[in-house]
DNA sequence: GTCTATATAAAGATAGAC
DNA sequence: GTCTATCTTTATATAGAC
């Protein structure tokens, strides 16, 4: 009796070139790390997201910690570089300020998890592999930059660069980071629609720009 | 032959009483569950820290689940209490939002971990365990309540109270939720060390107050 | 109450067929 | 490259001795 040569039953193999599997294997890892963290996730709930069997993780990644590295790399590259730095030194304190903020905050609205997995590698990971990214020596620096020119040129009361930057993410960011918890505080609507994140924003660049001029 | 009675070359029995019992599992429970969360945490590291086995984490709290639920409420408990909130009315905004704030990053320095926990309560749980408990209403209600009140009374500037309550609580939070990432950015010193706390109250109120006055 | 021992389930990772 | 099957470790939770 002749084989039956396709298995009735079985998910639809996938139509998709490796190329396409690596990079959704990638996008997969990313929401699950930035929800559960490197320890959190399983590569079970990767595999499961990307349509692929934990086997393709290994076998693509070598080990869950190899995924974790490869999806903050992938995240974070181009997030700001280098090229942009460059311009924040050739305008005003105040106008740098303004669209270093703006940045942060549409980077946050299209990449809602990026914050979290930020969060999640600071509690959990005490920023072992954020250290080994230079992104955010780029973006303190930047902004703490921005901010010591703002003091120099009197058009910024005084105030103490690194904290303030410090400070200024944190107004930007925790808005995403803590939605699962406030969004039983704001009834109305979702924090992630599009109005709400308009208020964010507007309220976020007031509230930054008024603590911050003279 | 007469049996030995005491085994020798065990770990030394237990000189507390129950009581001390639970209390530490709890104390080891927060610690844990701040850095790992809910589904990262092993009763094996709780049980490991309280110097207990995982069998006296399933007598006192019966699951999991139990023990992060009763840790939540014992680190809660007290945090804001009605009266306080009834107190900040009777003074001017400007002195309740400084007394808020003050309130808020003290409470922070001596329990380091209640912000990571809670922004990995957001982040993993959604905020299913932090809905359980009312602070987060209060907290939130009492401070936009302050705002709100600032703004009819003219002394802070047109504001939006409830995105501003959480910009503020961000300020001051984000400091100690970071901290894993951006002790490698602050270079000099260990930032929970007394006197960078001491810097980075007096720049959080510095930059809240200048960004909420008229 | 506190422990040891264990049942049961789930995880990371690998071997080997196709 | 992609899968199934399996090894090994680790986790939650329970049973039962003391």
């Amino acid at each position: 009796m002749p084989e039956i040569p396709s298995k009735i039953g079985r998910p639809p193999k996938s139509d998709r070139n490796p190329d396409e599997v690596k990079t959704e294997i990638l996008a997969a890892a990313v929401e699950e790390f930035s929800q559960h963290g490197l320890s959190g996730t399983t590569t079970e709930a990767i595999a499961h997201r990307a349509r692929v069997t934990k086997a393709m993780i290994h076998y693509y990644f070598k080990t869950k910690e190899g995924v974790y590295r490869a999806a903050l790399e992938n995240l974070f590259s181009g997030l700001v570089t280098p090229v942009q730095q460059e311009e924040f030194t050739h305008i005003s304190p105040e106008q740098a300020l303004a669209s270093f903020i703006q940045q942060v905050l549409q980077s946050a609205s299209s990449q809602p998890c990026i914050h979290a997995l930020l969060a999640l590698e600071a509690i959990q990971n005490q920023g072992k592999y954020y250290k080994e990214l230079e992104v955010g020596q780029l973006v303190y620096g930047t902004l703490s930059c921005i901010l010591e020119r703002g003091v120099e040129a009197g058009v910024f009361r005084p105030l103490n660069p690194q904290h303030m930057a410090v400070n200024i993410l944190g107004t930007c960011v925790f808005y995403f980071v803590s939605q699962g918890n406030l969004q039983h505080f704001f009834q109305e609507r979702a924090m992630a629609s599009p109005d709400m994140m308009e208020q964010h924003t507007t309220e976020a660049i007031a509230f930054i720009m008024a603590g911050v001029l003279r």
